[in-house]
Parts: C-alpha cells; structure tokens; sequence
DNA sequence: CTCGGAAAAT
DNA sequence: ATTTTCCGAG
C-alpha cells in the first residue's frame, strides 16, 4: 500500500510478507511523526505547479510569501488528513517556527515568511550551479555563514583508497549524525557559549573520526543509516529565487538534470564532516560537474563551519525527499485523488471541549465518506494532487486502497536506479553520500518498496520521513524564549548578514578571495 | 493579520 | 516533539 511509508502498514497483501518490524519503522516516522509543515512547504514552494499559491518572493533569500493561504491550509490540511486545517492554524504552526528558528516573519508583507536557511541548510546548492564557467545560480541559497575556525581537510588529497571519495565516508556521515543528535541541542542556544561548545565539541568529534572506516557508534540511533541521498529531479521548480533552486539552466533539458542531481543530493551537513583526506581528487579530475572545485572546497567549509557555529540540526536539514524530486509530470495519477478519501477528523474539540460543541458542524456537514460530498469535493486540480499524493497518512487512507499506483512521485531518491545512475562515471558527487548512501543506508523501507516494484518506487516519501531527525531543539520555556528575542535575534540578524555575505561570495568571487572573505566573516562572528 | 499562551491531540 | 485548536490582544 501506499502508505508506503507509513508506518503500520505492512505488505500484506502480495506476499504477505513480513518483514521485520524495524523495516517498517523507518526512522522516518519517528514516533509516528510524519511530515512536517516546513517540509511541506518547501515542497510546495519546489512545484510549479504551486506557483500561485505560494511562492518564492523574490529578493530575499529564503523568503516566501503564501499567495493564498486558504489553499495552504487546504493543501496542508489535506496532507496532515485535518480537514478542518486552516490558515490560522496553520499559521499558529508556522509561528512555532519562530522559536526553533526555522522561519521568520517579514514584517510589513502580509503572509510573508522566511526560511531561516541558517538553520536550515541546503541541500543542494552550490554544486547545482554548475554553469561551465563557474556561473551562479541567480538565486543564490543562502549560504551558511562560513567561518573559518577550522578547516577540514576537505581538500587532503588522497583519499580512501580508491580514490572514489564515496567510499568510505559512510561511515563517517553516520557517524557525524549520530553525532549531531547528541550535540543538538535543545533549547534555543543562543549564546557565544554555546556556539562556542558546540564548535568545540564538532571539533573534536571530527577529529575522533577522521579515520575514515572507523565509524564511532558510540551513539545509538542512527537515523542516519536510513539517509538517502536526495536527488533533485528534472521536475523540480528552478525557481530563481527560491534557494534550492537549482539553477534552471537552459540546458536543463535531458542530460543536464541527472548529471545534477548528484551534486545535489548532499547535505552539507553530511558532508562537511567528512574527514578528510579526502576528496580532492575526485573533484579534481573526473568531475562531471563544472563547478570549480576550490568553490566546492570553501562551500563545504563553510558548511561545515556553519554547523558547528550555528548549531545546525541535522534534523534541520533533512534531506528533503520529496523535495527535489518532484514527479515529472504527472504528479499523481489521478485515480490517487479520487481514491484520495478525505477523512472528517471529528469536529476538533480542541481544548477541553470548550464550549462550543458543535461549531464545526456548520461549515462541514462533513460527509465521511464524500464521495458525493455536497460540499467540497476536492476537485483534483493540479495542486490536488500533489497534495494528495504524498503519504497520506491519514489511517483511513492508508488503508484504503492499495492504491499506490502512484509510482513514483515523490520520492525518487530511492531509486537504485538513479543511486547508479549518479554515481556512475565519475561523479564526483559528494562522496559521502551518494554512494555510499545508496549503498549501505537505503532504508529498508525504500529499498523493498523498490525492490518488490521497482517501478513503483514508494511513493511516499519514505525517505523523507527517515531521513529528518528528531532531535531538535526544544522548545523553551518562556524564559527562554524572552531570551531569545533579546539576544537570539540578533544572533541571527548576524547569521542572516553573514549568510548573505557568503553568498554573494559564493556567487561572485574566486577561490581566494573566497578565502579572505570567509577569515572575515569568522572574525566577525567570533567577536 | 499577527502573536503567542494553553491545552489537547498525534 | 510537533501540530492542532481556541482564543484574547494588539
């Protein structure tokens, strides 16, 4: 079933297999939590066909701007199966970004956010840009800041032995991510102090770690074995603004997407941990890619830094699933839609049945089934059916109807084919993880779906799911929060400069000067 | 509209 | 842990 990833439900029905119960679990449903809603935006921010009801604002980094919001709510409600979902609960949702940092507010635009890539960390970025000559997306992603309390060695030459950087590094990026649970904190950090520890810790976990085949388990859980690599798909939204966007090249067409997509796949914050002596080479010579790799080099440096200054979850930076894969054209089947049954979610009764009992029944007569709903029937439109697609996982549905035709829509990365793809030649992709993710971590989920389809590739995005993290930063209590906005704020009106500051470098300047720069924004974040 | 506190739900 | 619900305030 569809439900592809959701966590109950198990083949039953073809084989009736059973698998063990870890497979079905997927750190990608950590409790059961499923998507978020910031995932759920930046999907919707990555399809055009969300173009007009949310979309990348242009000028700023990061920022959006819901065009419609009581689409997203519907389109959010419809995800999460709450039909009473509404732009004021949603928004409530989102102002709880606020606090873990996730988004910020653009005051003065009315149903404007940004992304607080900071935090966040992209996925895909620089490499994307790949223009021959060293051409930058228009849009630059925010960059973390740089700094340049350390430097792994990204540039080390040599490698792991064959000379195939993604080897080997697996572990290491496991490795890293347990590590990050451990270190995430909690609470909002945001004092020098923290940053401080926090970098000190990274430094030394990294140095522990630099072997590269000795993987530190010291920590349990390991979401990360379950990381996939992320490839950005053709059809993803080359928005310019947007900070994933993946520079649409006029050469998108055939070939250029998938030779991307590699690129594309990592997350810095895997990748920046990477130890070492490592990769140059690769990078050097057979790269695909046209990106210059010194650029590479100080992109991941700055990652890295970023994380260990910045506190960067890992959860943070999931590496979107569905993200960049959106389905290239027909997002979902529209049989999905119409299977797509809606499930009335009891009139909330929110707190404490308050008062007001049966408010809901105004608005929503609610017909369970709706299959003639007078009402609303969702029609399918385009946005219909992305929506619907992902993993419902509404329980009804899942259940429902084994539908899953849906092949793939979201969640691609799974594909070995694609994993093979990418690594083929000599990618240079980041190491880490494109190989060696497609390797050893693909989580189970995924790898059976694709292995019992291969086409059906699980459409869910079990990955997704997997691949965030749970740990994150607590919410803190008041006290904190007051903090935050005191002193947080302008810890992050700093990120937020140096980000920018990174970027245009990114963008704009060579290698060394890169360098220079960088040594500049670390001294300004050290003071 | 936007902000958050609270409490309940997942 | 995050999100949903409600809601009073600005």
């Amino acid at each position: 079933m569809k439900t592809g990833c959701s966590i109950g439900e198990k083949p039953k029905g073809g084989g009736g297999y059973h698998f063990p119960d870890w497979a079905y679990k997927a750190e990608s449903s950590p409790g059961s939590r499923q998507i978020q809603l910031w995932h759920f935006i930046l999907e919707l921010l990555q399809k055009e066909e969300f173009r007009h009801v949310i979309a990348w604002q242009q000028g700023e980094y990061g920022e959006f701007v819901i065009k419609d919001p009581d689409e997203v709510a519907r389109l959010w409600g419809r995800r999460k199966c709450k039909p009473q979902m509404n732009y004021d609960k949603l928004s409530r949702a989102l102002r709880y970004y606020y606090n873990k940092r996730i988004l910020h507010k653009t005051k003065g635009k009315r149903f404007t956010y940004k992304f607080n890539f900071n935090k966040l960390v992209m996925p895909n970025y620089p490499f994307i840009n790949i223009r021959p000559n060293g051409a930058v997306p228009q849009s630059a992603p925010p960059v973390p800041s740089a700094s340049s309390h350390f430097h792994f060695s990204l540039d080390s030459p040599n490698e792991d032995g064959h000379g195939n950087p993604f080897t080997g590094s697996s572990s290491a990026q496991s490795s890293r991510e347990s590590l990050n649970d451990i270190n995430e904190r909690k609470p909002i950090p945001s004092e020098p102090e923290d940053l401080h520890t926090e970098w000190r810790r990274g430094a030394d976990h990294m140095s522990s770690r630099n072997t590269v085949g000795s993987a530190p388990h010291g920590l349990q859980k390991h979401k990360s074995d379950l990381m996939l690599p992320v490839f950005s798909m053709p059809g993803m939204y080359p928005d310019a603004h947007s900070p994933f966007a993946v520079s649409p090249l006029p050469g998108r067409g055939g070939l250029m997407s998938m030779p991307i997509s590699p690129a594309l796949s990592l997350t810095p914050t895997v990748f920046s941990y990477s130890p070492s002596p490592g990769l140059s080479p690769a990078f050097q010579s057979g790269s695909c890619f046209n990106f210059n790799p010194e650029e590479m080099k100080h992109y991941l440096q700055a990652q890295a830094c970023s994380v260990f200054n910045y506190h960067l979850s890992p959860r943070t930076v999931p590496r979107f699933p569905n993200f960049m894969m959106p389905p290239p054209h027909r997002p979902y089947p529209p049989e999905e839609q119409q299977s797509f049954a809606i499930k009335l979610q009891p009139p909330p009764m929110g707190r404490k049945n308050k008062d007001r009992p049966q408010s809901s029944e105004e608005k929503r007569p609610a017909p369970l089934q709706l299959p003639l709903p007078p009402v609303k029937v969702e029609p399918v439109s385009d946005e219909d059916d992305l929506l619907s697609d992902e993993e419902l996982d509404c329980p009804n549905n899942t259940e429902k109807v084994t539908s899953e035709s849906e092949p793939e829509t979201l969640s691609p990365h799974l594909d070995t084919e694609k994993g093979h793809t990418f690594v083929r030649p000599a990618a240079p992709s980041w190491p880490q993880f494109s190989t060696s993710t497609a390797k050893f971590n693909f989580p189970k989920e995924c790898t059976e779906g694709s292995a019992n389809a291969g086409e059906k590739a699980v459409k869910d995005s079990p990955i997704e799911t997997a691949v965030v993290e749970k740990k994150e930063d607590s919410l803190p209590p008041k006290l904190r929060l007051k903090r935050l906005w005191n002193g947080d704020r302008q810890a992050e009106m700093v990120e937020d400069r140096e980000c920018r500051k990174v970027s245009c470098i990114i963008n704009g300047c060579r290698s060394s000067e890169l360098t220079v720069e960088t040594n500049a924004v670390a001294a300004a974040a050290d003071s």
